[in-house]
DNA sequence: GTGCATTTGATAGTTTTACTATCATTATTG
DNA sequence: CAATAATGATAGTAAAACTATCAAATGCAC
């Protein structure tokens, strides 16, 4: 058997759907190399065409801008992260091990009882791509123009995440009264955890390399910590 | 009795001492209000010079660059809330009541028993600068170049504030692992549950106005429930 | 395979940002 | 009062973030 998943974007994120030709799927899987070789702010549509061989020109009919590749990026981040945790909790009846998927899912820990996930989809560098959302990702959203965004959905792939999650929460204990806030704390901590890790350890208790497992002791410690508590 | 706290700051963040000079005073309490008003990426110094009535290049005989005076403007209030953390809490003896208090100085919710906390402190405009934290603060460290502005001891006051709580979470159970991620996790959790409250408010539990009662049961509960649970 | 439409390439240009440099003028301080 | 330092005023550069135009190539329809 096989199949693919494809991921559809939001029109909203694009001009020209960068899916839809060899140089718009150029532009996506050479702006992940990019934005992770030298981040957001140094990168710019210049240097991406001439990694890509194009003109800078180009990229502009499929992206009106780097903020909105960002998010496309970003989003299809997310998106794929939603189909992994679905495809990955669905046979399962006990909603505490979904949320233990989720946790491994976030901090891309292999559960030993899995099949590796692969390391690319669709030609994109998954490990790239953990790296942009650990390092950018909340550069999406930290924004003047949060609410004009907001308006055309480009958040949904994040804010439907999150609910997913919350789902979880809710299932493992009804009368807790954060289950939002507590899956967008849990997303957002596996992340930037793991990035002070990296650059600002003191900030952790873990080691700068390899410590995605203590890390991962941390955040089902916090979120088992918070269901088992009495509600507030 | 008269007294007013001045705030040190690290010399590597300017190039001429802004604390030195009307000029450079008016940089800092104006720069705080022009990115309370339209965000870091739409500031210039171009803008602020006029604000201020001064010129840009004046401005750059204090700071090399726009994201050096975030640094400093958000180092500002890191230092600022540490002092006011010591001052609030130096008299108490139950480190849980310490902990409560950090926690209503992170969200600015005032104690019943405590006066007020002023609203301008040297100049600056307190709520404008909490505004600041919320929604520019991680983009003082989610940079490239993080490693060499943390060996220039930038993000000093952040690790100074986040290594106090650690030590009173440490005091409430010195058998928890995890003391200093749990402490970035509750700072950093105060500033982005306060951002989704206002402009993404699917991802909490809070009303997007005056959600931060709210917002500190959240907080609260979380900190507690780990803290009674069994060590792992 | 020719004709038509769409995509891309190549080039050019604009506005704004993020600086740096220079020199005269105005405060400050010893 | 003289020297020194800070500021104002002006100018200039390099790069970023776009927009515009037109020719060349490519795809696709019949």
């Amino acid at each position: 058997m096989e199949y693919t998943v494809h991921i559809r974007m939001n029109a909203n994120l694009y001009l020209r759907n960068p899916d839809s030709s060899e140089l718009g799927r150029k532009i996506v899987r050479q702006g992940i190399l990019m934005f992770a070789d030298i981040g957001f702010e140094e990168a710019t549509f210049k240097k991406l065409a001439e990694r890509i061989g194009t003109k800078e020109a180009s990229i502009y009919r499929y992206f009106e801008s780097k903020h909105r590749l960002l998010i496309y990026i970003v989003d299809w981040y997310w998106q794929w992260m939603e189909y992994q945790l679905v495809y990955e909790t669905h046979n399962l009846t006990d909603p505490k091990e979904k949320l233990e998927r989720a946790l491994h899912l976030l901090l891309h820990i292999d559960l030993p009882e899995t099949i590796r996930t692969s390391d690319s989809a669709d030609g994109i560098d998954l490990k790239a791509l953990h790296g942009i959302v650990v390092h950018e990702a909340s550069k999406a959203y930290l924004t003047h123009h949060v609410t004009e965004d907001n308006s055309q959905h480009l958040f949904k792939p994040y804010k439907d995440l999150c609910n997913r999650l919350a789902r979880m929460i809710q299932d493992v204990r009804p009368q807790y009264a954060f289950a939002r806030s507590l899956a967008s704390t849990l997303v957002e901590t596996a992340h930037y955890q793991t990035f002070f890790m990296q650059h600002l350890p003191s900030l952790t208790n873990f080691e700068p390399t390899g410590g995605a497992s203590q890390l991962l002791l941390f955040l089902r410690h916090l979120l088992f910590s918070a269901l088992h508590q009495p509600a507030v």
